[in-house]
DNA sequence: CTGAAAGCGCTAACAA
DNA sequence: TTGTTAGCGCTTTCAG
């Protein structure tokens, strides 16, 4: 491998002096600027930057750890994240928690090993806050996006789930349902709590009756009981509308009523949070709130580099983005008939 | 920061007690490993892997690049790579270069600097060999994933192209089209000239003149210019089945044909290589060939932990993973009128 | 089974 | 403007 010191013998001078070149610090000569150039040209010279990263301290990387790699909104948020960190200098190392915990442990060991400058962190849930300790106990400045954690003092930046929530609910009733079905994430996620809240803020204006058997919760990265849908539609009284608090989880369920051979919307309306990446391009059929999901991973970016930069000498940020309402195809007002027969 | 020296001076051991300690590697007491176990504990110990990279001159950190981080194709690609980097004790870098040369070539920079032990690389183009050269001066043991590109030597896992190909251009021949577009990706993409094989093999077998009329370019992530699309169906003798070279620009000619009132697959037909993520799910609607994405990922992952152990003592490998033909409803036979009228 | 010394490639701090 | 020295946190090598 070629280093500093092999430069530093051709070009006749010392290693800090090809240190300073390579780093444009310190007040050089035109002529031995250029001639040190030269031959790192020649020697097809790399600074080696597990060496600066020993001795600075800082490994200008940062990290960002999401809870499905295969989801639209994480991968869009990606995106953002990567652009930030590459505008900033950083290298950005992925990780992928699966919605586990466990992983996320895992995770959070390897980051803590690498000594990477800082984390964007998407955690898989409240119970996450034992990762965010650790975090905080080594001094890793980090940043919070999508969700939030009970406890925590992090900067984060979240979408306006509550709203959003309302306005979709909002739109069903609008629409003339009144048994809404809400097929949430699990209640340990603060996403899943607010458009929870969302939800209900809508029932509630309208004066309609929350019935708690018309909720049901799943991991927001797979449907794995159809079953709690099944006793949803087998209610007396059913639901004409379903609202999915995530993406998979709608697609998951339009699947299933699918092959139930239930007209979505003529028999049932579904509505989301969160679009649906090619799909909503091939068919634009979804009724969903749109979150603003590069900037989501834009802004986390900006707002951890700052951290890192100015550590406790500023006060915590909670940056909220408005999400956006398309309307599409997949609800309709409710069937006629009073009493469906699915 | 706690160091080994800390756990040292505490444990009334030497340094190198405690980095056998760590590493399990020598022989140690029961006694003096539980000591120095329970300080670490104590002491919140974490090792710094920069410090261990520097010495060891491996970083135990491999690198994906692939070029389109929204395409679902390659977000599970990369699933599967970070599923077989993680059990082999691996961390993954992340990279996306949106099949721009000019990024590919600012990551590569990254990965040399960075010194991780092998790459995994879904090149842009054929123009990419200038990049492996690269890595090859600088002995970074490489594999190639998704894409050839001639004239390198190095490990690769790539698709069925040329026979998924065939065999999607046969089905849209046996459906009745004697007139079959191909929008493919630009031909400085070794899988964009394997598909466009694959179309003239099935042609031709069935006696079907091959029209370069018919056939198209475009980058994979986007579909730039419509008007070249728009000539093909302004032809005096337009295509009635259409073989877009991969999902993104499935998704985009479908949409843009509906925007023009073009009934698909009642006026068109519509095939492509690769599954469209949830669309797929939420709506079986397109007839794809589709390849095993997570197995590229999780092989291509596999081979280079192989190259990085055996170096040159290993012939070069090119593994093909199979892809499968999943008839949906995007083609059906070709509309009987002899001149559409678009 | 345990330790001392040296050094991985680089840069901070101080000198000249 | 350039150089010298020391050391980042760890492991290799050799010695006991």
């Amino acid at each position: 491998m070629v280093t500093i010191y092999d430069i530093a013998k051709r070009a006749n001078v010392s290693a800090m002096t090809v240190s300073r070149v390579i780093n444009d610090s310190g007040r050089i000569s035109a002529k031995t600027r250029e001639k040190v150039k030269r031959i790192m040209d020649e020697l097809n010279y790399v600074p080696n930057s597990t060496a600066r990263s020993l001795v600075k301290q800082e490994t200008k990387m940062l990290s960002l750890l999401i809870t499905d790699i295969t989801n639209p909104f994480f991968t869009t948020l990606a995106r953002g994240a990567e652009d930030a960190a590459l505008e900033l200098g950083y290298k950005l190392l992925f990780g992928n928690s699966d919605e586990k915990l466990a992983k996320e442990r895992e995770y959070v060991d390897m980051v803590l090993s690498t000594r990477v400058d800082g984390l964007l962190f998407a955690p898989a849930s409240d119970a996450s806050i034992e990762h965010l300790n650790m975090l905080d106990r080594h001094r890793i400045p980090y940043v919070l996006v999508d969700r939030d954690v009970p406890g925590t003092e992090a900067d984060v930046v979240l979408g306006e789930n509550r709203l959003g929530a309302d306005q979709l609910t909002d739109y069903l009733i609008g629409l003339g349902h009144r048994r809404i079905a809400l097929v949430n994430g699990y209640g340990t996620v603060s996403t899943a709590r607010e458009r929870y809240g969302g939800y209900c803020d809508a029932l509630a204006r309208h004066g309609i009756h929350y019935d708690e058997s018309l909720v049901v919760e799943y991991g927001y990265n797979r449907f794995d009981d159809p079953d709690k849908l099944e006793r949803l539609l087998a209610l007396p009284n059913p639901p004409t509308a379903l609202f999915a608090a995530n993406n998979v989880l709608a697609v998951s369920v339009i699947s299933f009523l699918r092959d139930k051979g239930i007209g979505v919307p003529e028999q049932i309306s579904v509505v989301c949070f969160e679009d649906v990446g090619l799909a909503s391009k091939l068919d634009p059929f979804l009724t969903v709130a749109v979150q603003p999901a590069y900037d989501f991973g834009y802004k986390g970016i900006h707002l951890l580099a700052e951290r890192i930069r100015l550590k406790d000498e500023m006060e915590r940020r909670i940056i909220r983005l408005p999400s956006a309402m398309i309307v599409r195809k997949s609800a309709a007002a409710p069937p006629k008939t009073s009493t469906p027969d699915f």
